[in-house]
This record gives structure tokens, C-alpha cells and sequence, in this order.
DNA sequence: TCTTTAATTAACCAACTGGTCAACTTTGAC
DNA sequence: GTCAAAGTTGACCAGTTGGTTAATTAAAGA
């Protein structure tokens, strides 16, 4: 009952954009407003804060992303497969991301935590926690490649969380050069990790 | 000739705080004047802009920072142990840091690299020349360290770019947990990535 | 001592910040 | 057709943003 609207989702969608192509303190209210082509009054109709829609932003993303990685890291497939493939698909969306802002820019996840988290509670809680369940992913691919003997594991959360230090180091790497040529050593620094001979 | 200050000196030393311990966005011009003790007037008699303040302070944060990496770095050292040194002082000044402002703070450069390079392309190109200035420490450690038979390492500004993504992708973990032991795995990588024995 | 040069200051600016509000319009459900 | 719930709008707010200016003050060098 009452009027509907997909406002809501449209400002969702630019704060990601705009969070992403520049940083959190350089994208204003105003600004997302007039991205999403909603007026000012109708964002606090939706939303408390700037922080809440940033907080409503990162969510969505990452329940969207988190689709792909379930495929991805499906263990039907095998363990170490299952990394080599994510870091394919990071590197292809990164490509596409540059072919379509004209700039590449990392993981938004990372690059937003490692701003907001000295200035922002709520911010760096949500993000550690989604940062966290990605590092399960390669936990458990981890697990099931010491399991199965294609590596020598026996710490998977310590090795996951190194992975991942590693993994968005570079993608952090590939957005301060801006260039995507720096992904391409993905695989080569995760074989040395891990342990697997190129 | 003239009246002297030390206000300019001041200026750099706020700017770099409230970025370290916040972020660019976060940082007022105000801001900086207060804690510094100095007037906005005085201010724009100094630098032309909050860009300029901020690629000083960065530029002098750096210059300080390069003495130790020197002595570090020296090539009396053996190789290997640079870098182990290294580490060791990272972790040693994030608790410092820790204990001065309650709080884990990472690196600067990369930190604030990841947050303004789509934002001002002035200071990205500084922060990416002092980066790059950075690895170079790394690189040439491993030359020396693949000379010497100590590692296997044919292409050592590869694995210098590598280490480093690791490296950085540890502090920023550090800052965004805000939490210092996951610096405790900085030899526990490398050690993997440079193919040494634990 | 006097001049030149550099630093300080407070008042000021327009634009923008995140956020509020009351009036108004549209809609689905009965 | 009515009515209440939900969405829209533009005007408004006080505080802050980065930045400017002209007058003032201090000091180093001659």
C-alpha cells in the first residue's frame, strides 16, 4: 500500500559508484543525490544518515558478490583451482571496471576500509566483517588443498589471511599506479604462498 | 631579513597526524591550523593550497623515513636480514603508534595512496614515486640475496613487487582490524614468497 | 637606527556540508 | 471512490568548507 519506487535502489547504486571512483569523504549527499536523480529530502526519506546508505551500499555489493564467489569457490571444483579462478575473475572485472571509468580502481571493499576505519565505527565494523568472510573462502580452499595433498598447510586461517594480505596489496598496487599490469603477477605471488610449483 | 616561524615546520607535522590518524577527506584546513597553532592567514602565506600542505608533509615524512630504510638497507648487511630488520621495525613503530594514539594506524603513503589516487592526481604521482622509491629497498636486497646464493630470484624487481603488495596488504589488514597482531605474520610470508626456509 | 622583508592576524567570502520539514502527490487495497 | 500509507518536493537551516585580503607586527641586515 502507498506510493512505491525504486529511489532506494538507485541511491544504492550510486554510492557504491561513487564511493568507488573516488573515496567516502569525497562523494557528498548532494552528489549522490543528483546521481541517482533523487532529491535531497527523499534520501533522508530512505535513509538516516550518509553512513547508513554507505553501510546499505556496501551490503548490497557484497551479498551481490558474494553469488560469483559461492560458483566460484564451489568445492566441486578443485581447491586450487578454485583460487587461480578468482583471481582470473578479479583481474577481468578489474578490466572491465577500467574500460568503463576510465581508471583502475581496486577493490572498494580494501580501499574504503583502510580510509574510514580510523574515522568511522560503524563503517570499519561492517567491513572487517565482510573482509573476514571473504578470507573464508580461501580458508576452506586452502583446508581442502592440504587435505587432498596438493599443499602443505596445516595453519589454513594463517595462510588464508596472508593470501589475502597479498592479494588485495595488489589490487591496492594496481589502483595507486593505475595499471592493470600489476595483476598480473596475481598467480606467480600466490603459487610462491602457497607452495605450488609454477 | 625578515620575521621568522617555525609555523611552517608545524603545519607539516599536523597535517601529517591528522592524515595518519584520519584520513584526507577527513582533514580540514581548520583543522590542520588548530593543531598546529597557526591561522589560516598564516596558512596560504605558507602553502597555496590543502594539496600543497599535504605533498610537504608527505615529502618530509618520507625524507625522515628514508634515514632509517638506509641504514636498514645497508649493503653491510646481509641480505636477507634487511628485510627481516625491516619488518621488525615496522611492527615496533606501529606500537608505538598504537600506544601514542590508541589506535593501528598502517602506512601513510600506501593508506592515503589508495584513498586520493582517483581523487587528485597531484598527490597520487607523489605517492606513487615514493612507493616505487620504497621498493627499491626490497629489490635490491633481493638481488643481493639471489647473488649470494641465500634465495632463487632471476627477476628481482618482480619479487620486490610482490613482497611489497604483501607487506602493505599486512598494515592495512592491521589498520582496518585494528589490531597489531596480524603484523606477527610479516616474516611467516615473506618467508614463503622469497622461497626461504623457516 | 632605519628600512626591508617576512610573518601574523582577524575579518571576510561564496559555495557547499549533512540534515530537516511541512506541504503535496501518487498509489494499492478495501 | 475513498482513504491511508508511502514517496516526492523545494525551501530552509546552521555550521563548515577551502580560500582571500588588507592592515599590522616583528625582526634581521645595513
Amino acid at each position: 500500500m502507498g506510493r512505491t519506487s525504486d529511489a532506494k535502489e538507485r541511491l544504492i547504486e550510486a554510492v557504491i559508484e561513487l564511493i568507488w571512483t573516488g573515496s567516502y569523504g569525497s562523494t557528498s549527499v548532494d552528489q549522490i543525490c543528483e546521481r541517482a536523480g533523487v532529491k535531497k529530502g527523499s534520501f533522508y526519506h530512505f535513509f538516516e544518515s550518509k553512513t547508513e546508505l554507505a553501510l546499505a551500499g556496501i551490503e548490497h555489493g557484497w551479498s551481490e558478490h558474494r553469488k560469483k564467489l559461492d560458483q566460484v569457490f564451489s568445492p566441486v571444483v578443485p581447491p586450487l583451482e578454485r583460487i587461480w579462478q578468482c583471481f582470473r575473475d578479479f583481474t577481468l572485472e578489474q578490466e572491465e571496471l577500467r574500460e568503463k571509468h576510465g581508471r583502475v580502481l581496486g577493490c572498494p571493499i580494501h580501499t574504503l576500509g583502510a580510509e574510514v576505519s580510523t574515522v568511522d565505527e560503524k563503517l570499519r565494523q561492517k567491513l572487517q566483517d565482510i573482509l573476514s568472510q571473504f578470507v573464508c573462502y580461501y580458508e576452506s580452499a586452502i583446508r581442502d588443498a592440504h587435505a587432498q595433498g596438493f599443499i602443505q598447510a596445516p595453519d589454513a586461517p594463517a595462510l588464508a589471511r596472508i593470501l589475502f594480505a597479498y592479494g588485495e596489496g595488489l589490487l591496492a598496487q594496481a589502483r595507486i599506479w593505475n595499471d592493470l599490469s600489476h595483476l598480473n603477477s596475481m598467480e606467480i605471488g600466490a603459487r610462491l604462498i602457497l607452495g605450488v610449483k609454477s
